[in-house]
RNA sequence: GCCCAGGUGGCGAAAUAGGUAGACGCAGGGGACUUAAAAUCCCCCGGUAGAAAUACCGUGCCGGUUCGACUCCGGCCCUGGGCACCA
């Protein structure tokens, strides 16, 4: 035959064109087919794509793919969250403006993305920093200024006190500003914050119509929602008439037990206690070098100081210390707790640290005593020590303490969230500016909406001082829209999380100049299968749910929840190599220029250079990134083995849910594969195509075996890609396929009519991931027209039917032999046969049957005594 | 610290509803083809003992439920993701 090599460079880039010339991914609203909605999530343009980007988009791409083959009419959009901190790295890096910076990173990640051969809709591209996006997210926010879900007030940020800016929590590196190296300060400034907590409740009671989420990311969301029920007590100030310090509780059955008040240190009791108290106003200023991160205010040493500051026990009148404590939020509820230390543990060993009172009132169930010389006990029991509440449990203690209280108006019962509302002011330049206008004559108001957009300069550079906005006088003075004098503009920018809200929602009206969505929107929505990084498994899919809240109240959008299915993919590991110079300096190695040494078991000993046998470590598998220079890069693979062979072994290497470990061999194994697949075709081919095998004439036993096998990869090939997500097993059955395929030697015309029908299928199955591979070797079959357009392939029945049973015989659990027995065999003598193996009656022979079970189709397992 | 996952051969993994542990691929070993190499094709490949048949052990660790546990339950260890200004 003519020697056809496959060359999947040219062969690429030639289907990439007829797809473009045919607008083949081009979406438009279809009433006569169903509408599946695909999105993956889309990228920050941070220069080039990553492994991580590859991953997404493949997945995504392989369902829609796979989706359409299902005769659906698809929507597969795609778009750049483009605002961000990185550009305005970068810029300072350049002393370029962040929009240059990013629209040519968008314009090379396009490019990248298309070389993959991912079939998106284009023509609904989106680019969150350009003004036709962000208008409408500044018009959604004037509306919710008008309907009072937006309000101001003092929080707190990482201040760095040399670079005069406020730092986002990565930019603090042990607690000090990255580029200053300055000791951070909290700093409290005036914030815009959006009423997410008004809607907690309905963000979390829809979690349960959300069945296609994974259970683990609805568990995540209510955890961090974080109802709960309490009571809210008021402890009065001593001394100070009419002066309360108000805690939430969700164990008011130990308030007999409390020995101490907690204060944030930042409360204004603290603040006042401070003022006649240097050494508390020392240790509140000690506290204030800590970032605003949970995580570094949960994991540092637990500390406090009395503020000298006393408060009654609100039902025994008791006088009870009122602590400073540095793990006290202000912005968790009111920024105080009670404390007991006999029955929370934290509380514990705070008590022990600083010799407070540990007064156990919580018994264990059954029991006349508690031991807390070693740990406080923290399950709920029965009340003693407790004077009028002695004896009661749980349920009843919240009652009847709720009941006190309130007879003296010092308490009630209260539900509480841990959600917080959603700060969204951010100090930076390269953001949506918020469209609000401070009059001192009229005050604080919403930018009309004729105004609108307020349009970012795009030619400011930032130089780490601050945001370049707040210093450009002619930005921010205006006229106040309702008395017409001189007024300032907001200018701090949204927390770039309202950009990526709502941008599945606009995919749908991309072009709509005259509102926010339009009709479309409820077409498409909600998305049908949503793909994306499990690291957003809260913050990002809260606000989106969020988001669409807000737009469906504005009657923007009729549905509740904005994604039907989510996929959350793990992220792409890599090894990573680094040695350490004298001075404890670490530099990093890439993987391609590291030769590992092995031991004799195969553990990795240490690496050697490629370039000069220079001795480096290991430094274990991890998340690929820049800073460990473990990258791979896509780009040298799609160029080297080609687009289908890098997303072949992308969907290969593990399921979409857990990490994946980068493995350049493993690109091998599915780039011989995919030659394989192309071998086996041309030299079917070479003697003429026939036409496929309908099940009609009879086969011989090996071309039936052969068929049965096709059919039965055909269904589990199906069930994989479409109900279990799991691509990897659906491809591992088509390597198995394809080993049958090519030991079948057909010889007759038959045969090569069944060789065809399993060619053919074969190339269907492989085409969501192999798209460009399968469009050609379609052609190659003597097939016409786009692979992406022909329906998925129907599993013959009559395919499937075996006459004989392969059953396993296990004596007491362990498996001793198998039989074959015909597929319509009964129970009875299953059992029999099972009995009289040669090999089962050495193990039953003259032992007392105790049980026999058989599991239809599967095994024979006998229970005799030993 | 808190919340959520994961842990199976030398390696990535499979076992879908409690029923053959290790499919498929990588690496490795042996062979065929070749003047040779590459490519390709075939065979072997969890551990221990054994010439083999086979037996015993084996899914992070300890314990439990069951005729039967990678799978269910209780406890522990380790690794990863998130923790509200990275996206």
């Amino acid at each position: 035959m003519a020697d056809v090599h496959y060359q999947p460079q040219s062969l690429e880039a030639a289907i990439q064109k007829i797809w473009h010339e045919q607008n083949t991914f081009v979406t438009k609203e279809d009433d006569s087919k169903e509408k599946f909605y695909c999105l993956s999530m889309f990228p920050y343009p941070s220069g080039k794509l990553h492994m991580g980007h590859v991953r997404n988009y493949t997945i995504g791409d392989v369902i829609s793919r796979f989706q359409r083959m299902q005769g659906k009419n698809v929507l597969q959009p795609m778009g750049w969250d483009a605002f961000g901190l990185p550009a305005e790295n970068a810029a300072m890096q350049n002393h370029a403006a962040p929009a240059e910076w990013t629209y040519s990173n968008i314009d090379y990640m396009r490019t990248q993305l298309k070389s993959l051969g991912l079939g998106f809709d284009w023509s609904r591209e989106i680019a969150t920093c350009h003004p036709d996006y962000y208008r409408w997210e500044q018009w959604l926010f004037t509306k919710l200024m008008e309907k009072g879900l937006v309000y101001r007030k003092m929080s707190q940020v990482n201040w760095d006190p040399v670079d005069q800016c406020v730092l986002a929590n990565e930019q603090v590196i042990d607690g000090k500003g990255w580029r200053s190296g300055a000791p951070v300060e909290r700093k409290d400034i005036v914030q815009w914050f959006v009423k997410i907590t008004d809607y907690a409740e309905e963000l979390l009671q829809d979690l349960d119509q959300l069945d296609g989420w994974p259970e683990q990311v609805k568990t995540m969301q209510r955890n961090w929602i974080g109802k709960s029920s309490g009571l809210e007590i008021s402890f009065p100030i001593e001394g100070r008439e009419g002066q309360f310090i108000k805690v939430y509780t969700t164990r008011p059955d130990t308030l007999m037990g409390v020995s101490y008040l907690a204060v944030a240190t930042d409360h204004p009791v603290s603040h006042k206690a401070s003022i006649r108290n240097p050494a508390l106003a020392e240790f509140i200023e000690a506290c204030s070098h800590v970032s605003t991160a949970e995580a570094d205010i949960e994991t540092m040493e637990k500390q406090g100081m009395d503020t000298g500051v006393r408060v009654l026990h609100p039902l025994t009148g008791e006088v009870i210390p009122v602590w400073s404590a540095n793990f006290v939020l202000m912005s968790y509820g009111t920024g105080a707790v009670m404390s007991v230390p006999a029955h929370d543990q934290r509380d514990y060993e705070f008590a022990q640290k600083y010799a407070l009172p540990i007064k156990p009132v919580i018994l264990p169930e059954g029991a006349d005593t508690v031991d807390v010389s070693s740990a406080a006990f923290t399950e709920k029991g029965r009340l003693f020590n407790s004077g009028p509440f002695d004896g009661l449990r749980f349920e009843q203690a919240l009652e009847a303490m709720a009941a006190a209280l309130s007879a003296k108006d010092l308490g009630e019962k209260q539900t509480n969230y841990r959600l917080r509302d959603w700060g969204v002011s951010r100090q930076r330049y390269w953001g949506c500016p918020i469209p609000a206008i401070y009059c001192p004559a009229c005050g604080v108001m919403p930018v009309p909406e004729d105004q609108l957009p307020v349009l970012l300069p795009e030619d400011l550079v930032p130089d780490g001082a601050g945001s370049p906005l707040a210093k450009l006088e002619e930005f921010k003075n205006c006229d106040c829209p309702q008395c017409g004098g001189r007024a300032k503009r907001e200018t701090d920018t949204f927390d770039t999380f309202f950009e990526s809200s709502w941008y599945y929602a606009r995919y749908a009206s991309r072009d709509c100049n005259t509102a926010m969505l339009d009709a479309r929107a409820d077409h498409w929505l909600p998305v049908d299968q949503y793909i994306g990084g499990i690291e957003h498994a809260i913050l990002h899919l809260l606000y989106a749910r969020f988001f669409h809240k807000l737009m469906r109240d504005q009657g923007l959008v009729r549905s509740d929840e904005p994604f039907k299915k989510l996929l959350t993919q793990g992220m792409v590991l890599a090894s990573s190599w680094f040695s350490v110079d004298a001075t404890g300096k670490q530099t990093w190695y890439s993987p391609l220029d590291v030769e590992p040494v092995l031991d004799e078991k195969g553990t990795i000993l240490h690496g050697l250079l490629k370039s000069d046998g220079r001795q480096v470590q290991y430094g274990g598998v991890i998340k690929m990134s820049k800073s460990k220079n473990n990258g791979i890069d896509p780009q040298t693979l799609i160029e080297q083995y080609g687009a289908d062979t890098l997303r072949l072994y992308i969907m290969f290497a593990a399921p979409p849910e857990q990490t994946l470990e980068w493995s350049d061999k493993g690109v091998e194994g599915c780039y011989r594969f995919v030659n394989r697949v192309w071998r086996l075709v041309h030299s079917h081919c070479e003697s003429g195509v026939v036409a496929a095998y309908q099940g009609k004439e009879p086969l011989s036993k090996e071309a039936q075996a052969l068929r049965l096998k096709v059919h039965e990869t055909l269904q589990k090939v199906g069930d994989d890609m479409g109900r279990r997500q799991t691509f990897n097993t659906a491809i591992a059955a088509c390597m198995e396929l394809l080993n049958e395929l090519t030991k079948f030697s057909a010889q007759n015309a038959i045969e090569r009519a069944l060789l065809q029908e399993s060619l053919e299928i074969l190339v269907l199955m492989l085409s969501p991931m192999t798209p460009h591979l399968s469009q050609v070797l379609w052609q190659t079959l003597g097939q016409s027209g786009l692979v992406v357009d022909v329906a998925w392939p129907k599993v013959d029945e009559n395919a499937l039917v075996k006459s004989q049973l392969a059953l396993m015989v296990q004596v007491n659990g362990k498996l001793r032999g198998k039989i074959e027995v015909a597929a319509d065999a009964d129970k009875t003598s299953i059992l029999s046969a099972a009995k009289h193996d040669e090999a089962i009656m050495k193990f039953i022979d003259g032992k007392v049957m105790l049980k026999e079970i058989y599991v239809p189709g599967r095994l024979v397992n006998l229970v005799v005594q030993d």
